[in-house]
DNA sequence: CTAGGGGTAAAT
DNA sequence: ATTTACCCCTAG
């Protein structure tokens, strides 16, 4: 009875959940018959939408399958649907709206046919939580590999380097990344359910002392983050594909200017960190100085 | 038609 | 053993 099985595309995926975003969850009818999505879409029904989405938002949430719910722990919480707003939920956010624009990029040459020109990258701290967390790097990524890593998935605009050296520091301020000789890694995360504060403190977390370190970053508890990164991944795959394209021609350049770029950026950073310190002392030994001119000369 | 509970079986 | 696509059924 079992249908021979055909996984969905990333293509389909996409334009269901560009579907969902157009005319809401649920207009599964209207979704198929859309001229944008009926060709994709063509080989599913409207329940195959429906339970696609249910299997998706189910998924995302990192509370396993159906089978999980029922079979496991049944928690209270009938799983948030968040009717026509992918980003609904997002992490605490501060007030800053820092949003990072795909350029629209004319590909000469090429009949890329790009599905929505209005697409933006969502927030560059999801961004960043997403390349540190797909980096996997032991004890942290620099801002190197993170720079290097956001330019492959994404087209980011000029001045992102500003912003993600802003976006790092803040972060870091904040708590919600820890800074570790130049390398950031995730900090954990309480979980929004249960458990409320629960004193699992950032820095004061045991040192687990250099055992074979198999479990390093894996500390943190990943749900939401995972849940967030895994629409993203989803709502940015058309314009990984462009960039994609894009990036045929100007790869090389835009990556050796990053590299150089990001380069200078730590440089900078360092300098920063080095010059504020010589400052303050020079400071003092300037005001010290000068009340000792002002006392002689007075 | 949709939501959603429940299930089967193919992939992994 | 879990995930996932697809199916079935029933109540709105």
């Amino acid at each position: 009875m079992g249908a021979p099985k055909q996984k969905w595309t990333a293509e389909e995926e996409a334009a269901l959940k560009a579907g969902v975003v157009k005319h809401g969850a649920g207009k599964w009818r209207t979704i198929l018959k859309d001229p944008e999505f009926s060709n994709v879409l063509s080989l599913r029904s409207n329940v195959d939408l429906k339970d696609k989405w249910r299997n998706m938002n189910v998924t995302a949430h990192g509370y396993g399958s159906r089978h999980r719910c029922r079979l496991a722990v049944r928690r209270n919480q009938p799983v948030l649907k968040h009717d026509d707003n992918p980003m609904a939920l997002s992490m605490v956010v501060q007030s800053d709206e820092e949003i990072v624009d795909a350029k629209p990029l004319a590909v000469s040459g090429r009949t890329l046919q790009i599905v929505g020109p209005k697409r933006s990258i969502p927030r560059l701290e999801i961004i960043i939580m997403e390349a540190i967390s797909n980096l996997k790097e032991p004890g942290g990524s620099n801002k190197t590999n993170i720079t290097t890593y956001i330019e492959e998935q994404y087209l980011p605009p000029p001045n992102f380097k500003r912003q993600l050296s802003e976006k790092l520091k803040n972060l870091t301020a904040s708590g919600k990344l820890i800074k570790v000789k130049r390398k950031y890694r995730i900090a954990p995360r309480l979980t929004s359910e249960g458990r409320s504060s629960s004193l699992l403190l950032l820095e004061g977390r045991p040192r687990h002392s250099s055992r074979t370190d198999k479990d390093d970053i894996k500390i943190l508890s990943r749900s939401q983050i995972d849940a967030e990164l895994a629409k993203i991944r989803n709502m940015t795959a058309q314009e990984a594909a462009a960039f994609a394209a894009r990036a045929v021609a100007e790869a090389e350049a835009a990556m050796a200017e990053a590299e150089e770029a990001a380069k200078e950026a730590e440089a900078a950073e360092a300098d920063a960190e080095a010059a504020q310190a010589f400052a303050e002392a020079a400071m003092l030994t300037l005001k010290g100085r000068n009340s000792s001119n002002m006392m002689v000369n007075a």
